[in-house]
RNA sequence: GGCGGCGUAGCCAAGUGGUAAGGCAGAGGUCUGCAAAACCUUUAUUCGUCGGUUCGAUUCCGACCGCCGCCUCCA
C-alpha cells in the first residue's frame, strides 16, 4: 500500500482509459543509452514522431529464439511508443546479401534471391507467430545498391574512404570519434586479442578499416556494376543507406543485440557521420543475449532453439514471447525448456484470467477498492515500462492485478463499471504486451485433426456415443464441428 | 593484455541507502459426490565471501571467489 506521494487517487466516474492522458501518474519514459552510458530521458527529434532502426535479420538460414528476443523488444519498444501517443516509424532491414549468402548460392548453384526467398518467407512467417507488429518500412539490401554506393561515393570524395585492389575501405583514422559507441581503445587492447586480428588478408591502411566495397574474390559472384567499380556492398554500410533513406540523416532510436555495437554499429556511425557531418543517431539501445540452460548458445554446441523446434515440442508463441520478456532487454536471460514449461502455464492462467473477467456476472455500479486495484496496475505498469523498458516490472503489475480481481470475483463479486473499464485495461496492457493470446490451452490443429479422425472413425463404427463424447469434449475446448458432404470443417468458437 | 556485465529462496528472476516484486515448483485451504481444473493463503531475518563508509547496505567503496560477454563481420 505504498504509493508515492504526489500519487492521487482517481476521482469517482473516471475511466481508467481517461487517466492514461490524464497523468500526473507516470513518470518520463527514460532509455539506457549505449552511446553516452547512461539512462537519459527521452525526448523525440520531432515532437511526437519516433523514427526507430532495428537491424534485421540475416537471411541464410532460421532465426532462433535469440534473435527473437531483439526483435520482440524492438516490438515491445513500439507499441509501448504508440500507447504513449507517439507516431512510430520502425524500419527493419533484411541482409540479402553477405559472404555466408553468397557462399551458399554458389555451392547450390542458385542465385541470391532463389536462395534467400525462403529464408525470408519463414522469418515473417516467426515474425508473425510470436507476435510482433510488422515495421513499417522492412527494406532488402539488395535493393537498395544505389543507395550505399552514393554513401560510399561521398566518404570517397571527403577522404574518408579509400580504393585499394579494386575494394573500397573506411578509414578510420579519419574519424577520431571512432569507438565513441564501443568505448574501445585501441591504443591499448589489440596487442593480446592480435591472433583474432586478420591483418594480412587485405590490403588496408590500417587494421581496423573495413571494406565498404568488395571486390569480387571468385569467376562466378554475383556483382553490381557502379560508378566505384563492379563489386559487392560490405555488411555495414547497408544498415546506414537505408536506415538514413527511410529515417532521414538524423534519427530517434536505432535497437540491435550487443555483439553489433562491435564493430557494426560502430562502423554505422563512422560512415554515416562521415557522410553527413551530423549526428546519426541520437538513441542507441542494445539488447543482451540468451543463454540456453545457462550456458552461451552456439551453433557449434547445438544449443539453440529455432521457433519452430519449440512449436513443435508443443509451446505456444504466447508462451515463448512471455518467456523473453520475463527478464529486461538489458540483461541476460537464462532461456530453459523447464522454465518455458512453467511459462506456458503462467500464460495459461493470464488468458484463463481474462476470459474468467469477461464472463462475469456483475452488479451495476463500482467498487472503490477495484478502482483503487486497477490504477495502481496502471501506475506500476507504466512505471516499469518508462523505467528503461522494465518488462519484470510490467508483468509483475499485471500479476497484481489478477490476484486481486480474482479475490473479488470469488468473493464481493464484480462491479460492471470495474469490469468494463478491467477489460480495457488488459486490453491496453496486451496492446504493449501482446502475452495475453493463445496458450498451449488451446488445442494445436494436429489434435483437433487426430480427434476428429477419431471421431469419423467412431461413426463409420455407428458407435454414436464415442462420436458424441469426442465431439462434446471438442466443444467445451471451443471447437465447433460442422458435417458436411465433403467432410467435416471446423472453427473455433 | 584492455573493457564491460552478472552472482538474490528448490528453479527462473525484479529491485532498492531504510529493512526483499513477480512467475514456476512445494505446503495449507476454498470449491467438488470424489477428483481434476480454478481460486485464495503461505514459502529468503536474508541478497557469492571477507572487509570498509554510514545511524542504517542486499543496494555505495575495496579485495577475493565463481560465471558470462566484447576487443573485425555473431541478435
Amino acid at each position: 500500500e505504498t504509493l508515492p506521494r504526489s500519487y492521487t487517487f482517481p476521482k469517482a466516474g473516471t475511466r481508467l482509459t481517461d487517466l492514461q492522458t490524464a497523468r500526473g501518474v507516470s513518470q518520463m519514459l527514460k532509455f539506457q543509452n549505449t552511446l553516452s552510458g547512461k539512462l537519459e530521458e527521452f525526448r523525440t527529434l520531432t515532437e511526437g514522431a519516433v523514427r526507430m532502426y532495428v537491424c534485421g535479420p540475416t537471411v541464410w538460414n532460421l532465426a532462433h529464439v535469440g534473435n527473437f528476443r531483439t526483435y520482440i523488444f524492438a516490438d515491445v519498444l513500439r507499441r509501448y511508443l504508440k500507447s504513449k501517443g507517439f507516431s512510430v516509424t520502425h524500419a527493419m532491414n533484411l541482409t540479402d546479401v553477405d559472404d555466408r549468402i553468397i557462399n551458399q548460392a554458389l555451392e547450390r548453384g542458385v542465385t541470391l534471391d532463389d536462395y534467400t526467398a525462403p529464408y525470408i518467407e519463414a522469418f515473417w512467417h516467426d515474425f508473425d507467430l510470436i507476435g510482433c507488429e510488422r515495421p513499417e518500412v522492412a527494406p532488402r539490401a539488395t535493393q537498395h545498391i544505389p543507395e550505399m554506393v552514393s554513401i560510399i561515393s561521398k566518404l570517397l570524395s571527403s577522404e574518408h574512404a579509400y580504393a585499394s585492389d579494386g575494394s573500397i575501405y573506411y578509414r578510420i583514422a579519419s574519424f577520431p570519434d571512432y569507438g565513441k559507441l564501443s568505448k574501445i581503445n585501441f591504443a591499448g587492447n589489440i596487442a593480446g586479442a592480435s591472433e583474432r586480428v586478420d591483418t594480412d588478408k587485405y590490403d588496408k591502411e590500417d587494421a581496423r578499416d573495413f571494406a565498404l566495397w568488395k571486390a569480387p574474390d571468385a569467376e562466378n559472384e554475383p556483382v553490381w556494376e557502379s560508378a566505384i567499380g563492379a563489386g559487392r556492398p560490405g555488411w555495414h554500410i547497408e544498415c546506414s543507406a537505408m536506415s538514413m533513406k527511410y529515417l532521414g540523416e538524423t534519427f530517434d532510436i536505432h535497437c540491435g543485440g550487443v555483439d553489433l555495437i562491435f564493430p557494426h554499429h560502430e562502423n554505422e556511425i563512422a560512415q554515416s557521420e562521415g557522410a553527413t557531418q551530423k549526428q546519426f543517431v541520437k538513441y542507441w539501445l542494445h539488447s543482451e543475449h540468451l543463454k540456453i540452460d545457462g550456458e552461451t548458445m552456439s551453433k557449434s554446441k547445438g544449443n539453440y532453439f529455432t521457433l519452430r523446434d519449440l512449436i513443435e515440442r508443443g509451446f505456444s508463441p504466447a508462451a515463448i514471447r512471455y518467456a523473453l520478456l520475463s527478464v529486461p532487454y538489458r540483461k541476460q536471460l537464462n532461456f530453459t525448456i523447464e522454465g518455458l514449461r512453467g511459462t506456458e502455464k503462467t500464460v495459461a492462467g493470464l488468458q484463463d484470467f481474462n476470459a474468467r473477467l469477461a464472463e462475469a456476472r456483475t452488479e451495476a455500479g463500482s467498487n472503490p477498492a477495484m478502482r483503487t486495484a486497477a490504477a495502481r496496475a496502471l501506475k506500476e505498469f507504466e512505471a516499469g515500462l518508462d523505467d528503461d523498458l522494465n518488462t519484470s516490472v510490467a508483468l509483475a503489475a499485471i500479476h497484481n492485478l489478477t490476484r486481486e480481481v480474482n479475490t473479488a470475483l470469488n468473493c464481493e463479486g464484480l462491479r460492471t463499471d470495474d469490469q468494463r473499464d478491467l477489460v480495457e485495461l488488459i486490453r491496453r496492457f496486451d496492446s504493449v504486451l501482446n502475452v495475453f493470446g493463445q496458450s498451449q490451452r488451446e488445442m494445436l490443429d494436429t489434435q483437433i485433426q487426430a480427434l476428429i479422425d477419431e471421431r469419423q472413425e467412431a461413426r463409420r463404427r455407428r458407435d454414436f456415443a464415442r462420436a458424441d463424447l469426442i465431439r462434446k469434449q471438442l466443444t467445451e475446448r471451443g471447437i465447433i464441428l460442422e458435417d458436411t458432404r465433403d467432410g467435416v470443417r471446423w472453427k473455433r468458437r
